[in-house]
This record gives structure tokens, sequence and C-alpha cells, in this order.
DNA sequence: ACAACGAATTGGATCGATCCAAGTTCCAGG
DNA sequence: CCTGGAACTTGGATCGATCCAATTCGTTGT
């Protein structure tokens, strides 16, 4: 096929008789050009079908009107409602979304910094893979991009001077928050369950258990935070750790809601009814949540929201002329009541 | 902040004493640069931390190494795993994926598109909102750029040369095999249950119940077949109509996954167990299935390798220098068999 | 009628890569 | 020693917009 040729501001300026300079002027909403001149090159532009070329106002901005989405897992729905989230703001704002995808790879996320960033972004989402460093995402985009972190913090092994925004959930809270509704429904023997202690998310959780426990004056058996990987399938296969202590537990706070609904998996299985012999409360509120066996009570965070806040994060550091210092945001998550978690009460027949 | 002056081309050329041309040369891994000169180049280019500038490149070229990929709903997890395929191929391919959502909105199908089109992608992969008609994408993206369309027709309101390639599900196949697996089990009064009759995918998943039916001779009534919202709220409410029946089905095909769970979570709330009372099929195998009330029989589509695939037939597209002819891609859908669909010998009590 | 000023318009340089036709180097073979 | 060709290298034009300093046009005030 041979290519039409492409048309152009100067075909456009050309039949209107105005030179490129007014036509760009147009195109940017200049207040500049007469109303008449306007209506004339708009009305031309139509008629020709003209295109932008944004690769040519990229090169001559030297930054685009893109914005680099990276997502350490994009199947997880969670994510993938943060990236709708940020997706709608940035569209909204006339900003497109370079969306790449980790898989929770650091070598991946690092090619795919790499790739996205040859484009000129004018920003940066990250929403990084386990364990990344400060310093491996500094080198892959330089100090100039602005950057929003998202939901894990990223590992600083040395003071630096790297600078960027922080929003992530308030995982200690949260589960404080958790812990304490099974503390003030009766239970006293709750176990934390699941998750990789090393992980960070991990940890902040594991500290808000010890929060509401400490508050009401509960000793913290660090038998009692048993790790899994946090997948359905392995939660559910270690269900019966929970039992094997002495006394057994009578609830169980999960590290999310993938533990925490292999952890109901397993107590079927067990012959234990979720919900009415064994209390359980997840974090997330995934959507299979609503429909576990029983619902699931859980800690929802929203991610749609999230992602809508992390877009206006960006975009407020990408209108800012000088460089913002570093903010934090720390969002507050929500408990969802649901049938997972009956009263002490109900428990009787677990000695 | 004054920013730091960019590395170029001819940065890395003047440091290696060779030209602009060479320098590019070895930036697109051509044969024809001496093996010494492509090291000394790449030794600079890192020792100076270049970055390649793409939107120069693509001014040049007049097309960039991006895909675009719309998708309707980014929040549905089989259309956010889809991306997820997509990402996967093109990213190893050293594309970058251009991502739009829009939300069912044709409105902003057309605007999300024509802001993608601006960056001048090699290619388009477009999972079209409801009712997308062939005319108005033309018209948004024009006639050069390779296009995929995933899981819905474009509807032809006239005949055209417009061309792209389509993959989609077997709706009407797969409905078919869930119908006759529940045929095979012992059910005889089947209802088609959910869904609007004027999408194309109902339609299609309709035929195939009809087929299933009229293969073991069995008479297709309309009343059989219940419109509902696809969703599992509306789904939930009309379980009812269901019973409104005489005689009443023991069996339903539902229109997709979201369906079902809702008509279990009606049925349940009629005093019915799902699965020993009243067998439910669904379509999709969304994650939450597998953990359904009891777990639901399903239609299996693997989004993320039909992501992968749609990836795969662009960049044919792309790679071949002249025009294909417009190919389609209908794909086979698998039976997976849960708890939801018991055998009609368990269902002695419902008459 | 003219200076002064604001509104509107303009042309040339520029961003950083690629294309392409032409040039150089280096050998092998005659 | 010369020729021919393969292996490499090169400079200038080019892609299509934006930036910016300069210019033209139209009014208003005196």
């Amino acid at each position: 096929m041979n290519r039409p040729p492409r048309i152009t501001l100067n075909d456009i300026a050309r039949a209107c008789d105005v030179s490129r300079s007014t036509v760009s002027l147009v195109l940017r909403g200049s207040p500049l050009v007469h109303a008449n001149t306007r209506q004339r090159v708009e009305a031309e532009m139509r008629r020709q079908g003209y295109v932008y070329n944004r690769a040519a106002a990229t090169l001559r901005q030297r930054v685009s009107t893109a914005v680099a989405l990276v997502i350490n897992d994009l199947s997880n729905p969670f994510f993938a409602d943060f990236a709708a989230g940020v997706d709608e703001v940035l569209g909204a704002k006339g900003y497109v979304t370079l969306l790449g995808s980790s898989n929770e790879s650091r070598t991946r996320q690092r090619q795919v910094l790499g790739s996205l960033v040859e484009h000129n972004p004018a920003g940066i989402i990250l929403s990084p893979a386990e364990a990344s460093e400060a310093d491996e995402i500094e080198l892959a985009i330089g100090k100039a991009t602005p950057l929003v972190v998202f939901n894990r913090q990223l590992v600083e092994t040395r003071p630096s001077d790297f600078t960027y925004d922080f929003l992530g959930l308030d995982n200690r809270a949260g589960v404080r928050t958790a812990t304490k509704y099974l503390l003030s429904i009766g239970h006293r023997r709750i176990a934390f369950y699941g998750g990789h202690a090393d992980s960070s998310s991990c940890r902040e959780r594991r500290l808000g258990y010890r929060d509401a426990l400490s508050d009401v004056g509960l000793e913290v058996k660090d038998s009692w935070m048993i790790e899994t990987v946090p997948t359905r399938l392995d939660a559910s296969a270690h269900a019966d750790t929970l039992f094997a202590l002495d006394p057994a537990p009578t609830a169980a706070v999960c590290y999310n809601d993938a533990v925490a609904l292999g952890l109901m998996l397993g107590l079927t299985r067990l012959g234990r009814h979720p919900g009415s012999d064994f209390a359980v409360i997840g974090f997330d509120d995934i959507p299979e949540a609503a429909v576990g066996i029983p619902p699931l009570t859980t800690m929802n965070a929203d991610p749609r929201a999230r992602g809508r806040q992390a877009a206006e994060l960006l975009l407020q550091q990408v209108g800012s002329p000088s460089p913002m210092s570093r903010r934090s945001v720390i969002v507050e998550v929500q408990l969802i009541k649901r049938e997972s978690t009956s009263p002490i009460q109900g428990l009787a027949s677990i000695a």
C-alpha cells in the first residue's frame, strides 16, 4: 500500500492562507488568535481530516502528554481497578496512559520503565514490584520525571535526594481496626494468618495486629502469626496449623482477602464452619469477598478512588513549576462487616 | 529547576568520534557497523546515561512502537486479564501499550481513540463498547492503522472496505456445549437465564441454547428465555420468575457468571439449594466462580491467553508489508465442571 | 495626521532521531 | 599496481510541530 501523504499544520495553514504559527496557536487554544481566524482554521482541519502529530510536538516540547503507569500485577482486580481510576482522571485531563506490567519481577520492571521513559512521559505512577529499591528506580527514570509510588514503600538503602510522592494504605491502622473489631465481639484468642513476614505490607499489618492486642493488654505470641504464601491455595493448605496451637484461636485476622478466602476453604475442609465456628477477617475487599462462603468481613481500600487520587497527585506535580517536596498520603481503610465474623458467643462449641 | 541538557545521539557520536548515522545504526542493532565500533559506542552510551528519544524517531519514521489498547471495562477482571495478556506479548516484542478505557461509552471511546491515534500507534486493539459501529471506528482511526477487534463484532451499517481482524469467543458453541452437558446429566426442562436479548453476545448464546435443545428434539419455548440486566443484583432479583413457569425448569444456562452467581443467591433466598436442588451453569469463569456457593460450573475463555493472541494477531499485521485480508478467529471455550450442576437424579424433590 | 499601544500574525530556527545517496577503507584477484 | 567489490561510515535533508522575537494591523488619543 502506498501511504497517502499525511496532512500537516502546513497544509491547513496554506489552505486558510495563514501561517503555521497561527494554526499551531489555534490547536493549543491560545486566546491570541482572532475568533474568525480560529473558526476558519478549525473548519479546514475538520474538512481535511487533520490529525495532530504528537510525536512532533513532544520532540519540540521535550515532554509528552503521556503518563506511564506501571503495575506489579494487572490480573489482580485490586490493581486493575486502580489502573481504571488512574486512566479515568488522566483521560479526562487529556493525558494518555502508557501501561506497563511488571508481574512482580524487578528485572521486568526495570525493562518496562526503561522503555516507557523513552517516550518522555510527563510523569510516572508506579506500583512497585516487591522489594524494589529506590536506587534502581531512580537509575531507570532519572530525577527529573515526577513520580508517584503507590501501595508499597521503596526500599531506601542509602540516604538520597531522590524525591517522589507516596500514596499508600494505612495497613497498620486498618489491621488494628480489624483486630479491635474481633476483640469487640468477644474474641480473645486471635491469630494473624498469612503473608510473608519480609514483605513491607505484611510487616505493617502485623504491627497493627500487635497494636490492637497491646491496647487491651493481651500478650502477643509469635507462634500465633502464621506465614503462608499470600495465595488462596497455600492459605487453604495451612489451615490446620491454627488448631495445632494450644489453646487454639477462635478467630484470625488475615493478611488479605485471598488468604482469608483460602483459610475459609481450609476450615470447611476441616469440618469447621467459617463465621459461626471460627471468625475470619480479610483485607482488600476484592469482589469475591462479598460472595464468599460466608461473605467475608474485610477492610475496603476503594482501589478505583486510589487510582484517581494517584493521578491527581501526579498531575499536581506535573503542573507545578518547581519540584515539590516529597509528599506522603496514607489513606484510611474501611471496615466492611459481613457474615464471616460472628460474636464469640456463637462459638461455644470450640473449647 | 533548570533542566540539565539532554544527551543526544550527537553527544555520543562526538565523544566516540563517529557520525550520528553510525550511532543510530548501533542503536538499531544494524549488522553494518563494525563490532569494535559498536562496543565503543555502546560503552559511551552507558557512560553518559543516554536515553533514546522515541518522539524524534517516531516523527521521522511516521509510526511509533506503541500499540493502543482500548478496553470497554477495565474493572472487569475478564478484560483486565486480557489487557495483562496483551501487554505481556507487546512488552516482550519491544512495544509499549497505550491504554484507554471507554467504560462502555461510545462517546468516550471516540475521544479515547482520537487521543491515542495522535501518537501514531503501530496498531490498535479494541474491545469495543456495546453497539459500536464500524463506521465510527473507521472515522476515528482511519484505514491505515492495523486493527484487531476483540470480543464483540462491530455493527456494520453499510458495505465498506474498512478491514480489520476479529478475535472472539465461540459464544454459540460454548453455550451449546453447556446446554448439552445439562442434557447429558438428565435435565430436560432447561431455562436460558439473563442478559439483554439485543446484545450480540446474548443473541449468539441464545442460539447455542436453541441448537442444543433442537439437537435432541426438544421444543424451545420463548418463555424460558428470561431477560435480566447482566448484573449479579438484577439476576438475583428475578430468580422467582423461573418458578412462575409451569412446569418449572430444573436447570438454567446463564448468560454469564455474574448472572449465574446472582441467580444462585436468589435461589438460596427462595430456600432452594443451587447445585443439589437446581442446576446452574455460567459463562466466563471469573475468579469468583470457583469460590461460589457452590462452586460454579462454567465456560472458560482464558482471557489472558486471548490477550496474548490478540497481540500476536496485531503484530502479524504490523509486520506485514501489504495490508492483510480480514481474518476472523473464533476461539473455543472450555467446560469447567464444578458443583453447581448435579445430575437430575439428585433433584427428585422438584416435581 | 501621527504616535502609541494592544491585538493578531508571522518566519526562521529548533527539537533528535532516521533516510538515503554517496563516500571511504580495505583487501583479494588479475 | 590497479580494479572491483564488500564492509563500513558519513553528511545533509527531513519528519511536523513549537518557540520566540519581530512585524503588521487596527484603534485610540491628542
